[in-house]
Order: structure tokens, then sequence, then C-alpha cells
RNA sequence: GCGCCCGUAGCUCAGGUGGAUAGAGCAACUGCCUUCUAAGCAGUGGGCCAGGGGUUCAAGUCCCUUCGGGCGCGCCA
């Protein structure tokens, strides 16, 4: 039986074209129907309509200056040459200005067909073999709950990160937990106010305006007082923020991993900021970035950093106004005069540890939109600190409108005002918000339908997928419930299965695997969900158009082997996305 | 002011490295269940790809520019 580990029919298809025409190419040219010329670049594509075939190349039409010919005359003399004896293919045809046109021939649709549905990992390809990526997302604050932001970089860091496992990458998922700095002074300060106003009242102690705003505080500092009472009145205000930061931060923390588990998401790595700064690792790499001469220390103490040295080539720095208007880069500051380093230099420190100590070969981040201003910098950074800035990607994710009977709604963290992923997940079913934050691409304001997500009906494209799934498991029942049984793949002959609703869903499913490879290297995972409705609605034409039952015994071999290889291709999508694949609706 | 993202059907969006007649879904309208799940399918209508220049055999796609919308530009993270 033949081993369909790996195997990516698409490509491979994509390949033998390539090959082929490079070899007729070389016979023409040795022959004198060509002149000779080095080979130019051309592309070799899957047409959008089969009646171009299913492997179109432009050779011809880019070689007409190498070749001094026009398109048709070069393609005619390509297609002379060419020997699709023993080949994927069965024809081939000069169309429009100068296309190749190749047909794939039935050994190829057998092929997909049987590599779906006898190999479970079909969609694995071993492209990433070897390379060891990390992916962070979320990395929320503890200090608070969860927005939509996070939600949609939930499911995206989860879902590029399984696709990047099925594409042959070592993936590790990573959290970074911002648990210390300025944040959570400010987080402890809030709290401690929170407590004050308790037993002092509001009027009393005002909070201020920069300190959190939100309910979730005000929960905390009672939950503090449950158990301490009015004892820490009397204790010294630094005193009371530390006593509030150690009783609610693990607190918080349970609470980020306990929403994110309810989302199905399951870090390899929860990596806390504070652990860098007490192992000197923030130190270190200050250190080594003084000793390199990206830093130096200004006269106030401070140690800043060469922005437009390091990290102009990555994109636009940070700008200042110099004293005759014009502007120039301005260096970012690693440590504040006062001696404490800022969140730039203990990222630095972080993603050295990534890259350098824990040996990734690729750091991935998937950051808010507002963040992008960091991106050059910190890319910059990787070089300066010896590394590379090509070791570090960033997802930019834009944001999150949420869409309410027509309208947005508005979020405010301040507030406390805001929907936060947990008030989501209570409304929205799990399936659905996973499904939904990977529609769009990150680079994309992605509108969130709450009416829509929480129809629990057909509107709602997550059951569209589902439903294929379900009714391919009823199929195959009814079908054994008559004593029709699977004699297996390797019997099956593709001819048979000529109806375009067949050949269509065939082609959609050799082109899975290079999917998975095309989102894992775009670090796109919403084409997968995207690839995954046109599968279930590939199946459901097939599925009228074309009848299991009753049908003549070669035919209903090939179509049950379909069958199987889609409820496989849509088991393995959901699955790695992390949704539930029902047997039954 | 500078930078990043976006602008494609009434709505939400697809349209790798430029390719052939610009596609789905929703909404609207018309059909299809005595036959494998109608949470489905078939069909109809719907477009100056925001506007204007340029590059070339070929531009929704690349370059320039204008106009709209979102987000940034801190010794915050």
């Amino acid at each position: 039986m033949t081993d369909y580990r790996n195997y990516n029919p698409r490509q491979t298809a994509l390949d033998a074209a390539r090959a082929l025409l490079a070899r007729a190419a070389e016979a023409a040219m040795a022959d004198g129907s060509l002149p000779t010329a080095p080979l130019p670049d051309f592309t070799v594509e899957v047409p959008a309509d089969t009646n171009n075939g299913d492997v179109a190349a432009n050779l011809a039409m880019v070689g007409a200056r190498a070749f001094h010919k026009a398109p048709r005359q070069i393609a005619d003399a390509l297609v002379a040459h060419l020997c699709l004896t023993g080949s994927l293919f069965g024809r081939v045809e000069v169309a429009g200005p100068g296309f190749i046109n190749l047909f794939l021939g039935a050994d190829w649709f057998s092929a997909v067909v049987q590599a779906a549905c006898t190999n479970p990992a079909y969609g694995r390809t071993d492209t990433g073999a070897g390379k060891k990526y990390n992916v962070e997302f979320v990395s929320a604050n503890p200090t608070g709950p969860m927005h939509m932001g996070n939600a949609r970089g939930g499911a995206l860091g989860d879902c590029l990160a399984a696709c990047l496992d099925w594409a042959g990458y070592t993936v590790s998922r990573e959290f970074y937990i911002n648990d210390a700095g300025n944040q959570i002074q400010k987080f402890g300060k809030s709290l401690a106010i929170r407590y004050l106003q308790l037993y002092k009242g509001e009027e009393a102690v005002p909070l201020p305006e920069e300190c959190y705003q939100g309910a979730d505080i005000v929960a905390r500092a009672k939950e503090f007082a449950a158990v301490h009472g009015d004892s820490y009145l009397q204790r010294d205000f630094e005193e009371l923020k530390q006593a509030l930061i150690d009783d609610a931060l693990p607190k918080n923390i349970a609470g980020l991993k306990g929403d994110l588990g309810k989302y199905r998401i399951e870090y390899d790595t929860w990596f806390h900021e504070s652990t860098l700064h007490e192992s000197g690792a923030v130190d270190k790499v200050i250190a080594l970035l003084l000793e390199k001469g990206a830093c130096y220390r200004a006269e106030d103490g401070a140690i800043l950093y060469r922005s437009a040295q390091y990290s102009a080539k990555y994109g636009v720095v940070n700008k200042k106004k110099t004293e005759d208007g014009e502007e120039e880069a301005k260096d970012e500051v690693l440590v504040r005069a006062n001696g404490i380093p800022t969140y730039f230099a203990a990222d630095i420190a972080y993603h050295y540890n990534k890259l350098a100590v824990r040996g990734f070969d690729k750091a991935i981040d998937v950051w808010g939109a507002d963040h992008h201003g960091h991106v050059a910098r910190m890319k910059g950074a990787m070089d300066a600190v010896g590394l590379s800035g090509e070791q570090l990607d960033v997802v930019l994710m834009q944001m999150v409108n949420l869409i309410k009977d027509g309208k947005p709604v508005r979020m405010s963290k301040r507030t406390g005002k805001a929907i936060t992923l947990t008030d989501l997940l209570e409304d929205v079913p799990i399936d659905s918000a996973r499904f939904f934050f990977n529609q769009r691409e990150s680079s994309s304001t992605l509108d969130f339908d709450l009416d829509l997500a929480v129809k629990n009906d057909s509107d709602n494209p997550v059951y569209y997928v589902q439903y294929a799934h379900a009714r391919i498991c009823s199929v195959l029942k009814k079908l054994e419930s008559e004593g029709i049984t699977f004699g297996g793949a390797e019997a099956l002959d593709a001819t048979l299965l000529a109806d375009p609703a067949e050949q269509a869903l065939i082609r959609l499913l050799s082109a899975f695997p290079a999917e998975i490879a095309a989102a894992a290297d775009r670090y796109d995972p919403a084409r997968i969900t995207r690839y995954v409705i046109d599968v279930a609605g590939a199946f459901h034409k097939f599925y009228n158009a074309c009848r299991i039952l009753g049908a003549e015994p070669g035919v209903q071999q090939g179509r049950i082997a379909l069958c199987l290889g889609v409820k496989n291709v849509i088991f393995n999508v959901l699955t790695m996305f992390k949704i539930t694949v029902p047997e039954v609706m």
C-alpha cells in the first residue's frame, strides 16, 4: 500500500509541471525549435477555471523577449517537445495569449482520494521539519479581565500554532505574564485605594484617574478585606499595596488560565516577566547592549538605545522634533534615570531568552495593532544583541468591533463596562467564537456579530461545516445498515468519479496540505477556515448531485471513498482548531 | 504632521510571488423532501474593484497621488 504520509498532491502537480516544461524547453532549444537562451522565470499555478486545465504555465508569455518569438509560437514549440508519457498529466493544450494548460490524469485523482481517506493525518507535511518555533499570544495583563482583542488573539495564535504544527514545525505555545513593572504598581495602588474606600468612603480616598477603574478591582479588594478585615488600615501604604498584590495577582493569573482553558487554549509555557528581573537577565542584556555600543548612558543616568542605528531598517522608529523643527530618530529609553528598566528592556531580555537561551529558530508574537510602533525597535534590538531581527516575526492584529443589533458596542476596559472574554463565552458557543475570530485575516479589522454568533442555526457558518460531517456519518451508517461495505481505497478507480461535483470535490481535497502550508507560511490560519467552508459546500453539492445508496458498485465504492476523505479533512480542520466535530446533528 | 492597516455586489468578506469572463456567504426573488439528515441543493437579479495618473503583452493585484475610515506616534505596556 502506498505511503501517503506528508503527501501534498497540489504541490506535487505544480512541481511536476514545472519540471516537464523545463525539460521541454531544453529539448526545444537542443533541436533548434527555440533559440538558445537561459530559461526565463515562469510561474505554474492552478487556474481558477478548470476549463483552463489543472496546472497553467506562463512560460511562453514571459519567454517572448528571451526567445524573440510570439508567445503562441513558443507555446507550440514547447508542447511539441513535452513528454507526458509516464507523467501525472494526461493532456496539454495551448490557450489564450499563450498559456500552456496541463490536465492531470486519473492516477493523480486516485492518489488524492486514497490519501485523503487512508491517511488519518492527511494535510500534514514536513515543510517545517527540524525548525523550532515559539508562538506567543494573548499575554494579557494580569491586572484585569481579558477583552475582545485577547479573544481574537487567542483564537488566532492557537490556530496559527496548530497550522505550524501541521506544516511540520515543532511549536511551543507561550503566554508572557507581565507580573512586574509599572502596571503592577498601578494595580497595587488601585487595589489599596479600593480597600481604603471600603472603610473610609469613596470621598475620603478618591481613586485617581490613572488607576484601574474596573469593578474587578473592587471585588478583589473586598475579598482581601473579607479575610484580613481592617487590620491593614494602620499599615504603611506600600505594605498594604504589596499585600494586596500578593493576594490578588495569583488569583488573576489563575483566572486567566481558567478562562483560556474554557476557550480551549492550553499553553506549553507561562513565562513570568518577574523571573527576568529576578534572575538578572534584564541587567545582563542591558550590559550586553552597552558593551556592543547599541546603548549609551545619558547625562541624567538613563540608559538609551540607539534606535536609528539598529532599528530603522525594520521600519519607522519614533521621531522627535529638534529645535529647528526638524525630525530625527529618537533614542529609546531602556533604563530610566531612577534606575528602573522599562518594558522595552524586559522585552529584549525576554526575546533574547526565547531565541538565544531556549534556542527557538523563530519567535512569533501576536500583538494588537496598537503595538505596531514597538515592532521595528524590537527587531532592531535583536540585531543589536547579536541575534537577528529576522528571527522575530510579529503578527499584528487589527481591532475587533463587537456588533449587536447592527450597531457597534463600545468597549472600555477603564470604565469597567467592557465586554470581557468571560462575558463573551457565556453568551457565544466556544465553537462559534473560535470559528468567527478566524474568519478574517489578522491585518483587517473584524466585525464580530454577536447576534449571529449566538444563533444556534444555519446562518452560522460553523454549523454548515459541522453539518457536512454529521451528514457523512449518517450516510455511512445508513450504508452499513444496508449491508454495504467499503472494499478499501486500493481498488479505487477515479475515472468513475467523473461528475463535475465529484471532480470539484477531489480538487478541493487535493489542496488541503498546500493550504495548511500556506497558512503556516503566511501566518494566516483564517484561510483554513475559509477552506473548510469551501469543502463543506462542495460536499453538500456532491451530496445533492450524486447518490451513493443505489449507485453502481464501482461508482458507489468511489463515492464512499470520497465521503471518507471529506470526513477526514473536516475532522482534521475542526480538531486542529479545537472545534467540536459532531457525528449527529 | 509622520507611520501602520483598511476601502471589491445592498451587508460581511475571498481574490499567494501581476494572468484568461472579478467570486462566495447573507439579504431579495423562483424552484427542489413517498428516495442516503432541507442546519441542504439548484436557479435569477445585483459591480466605473473609492477617484486619478503611471509601469507592460497583461493591473482588483505593482508604483505615485488624492479622498474617505480605523489605530499608533510616552522615561506607559
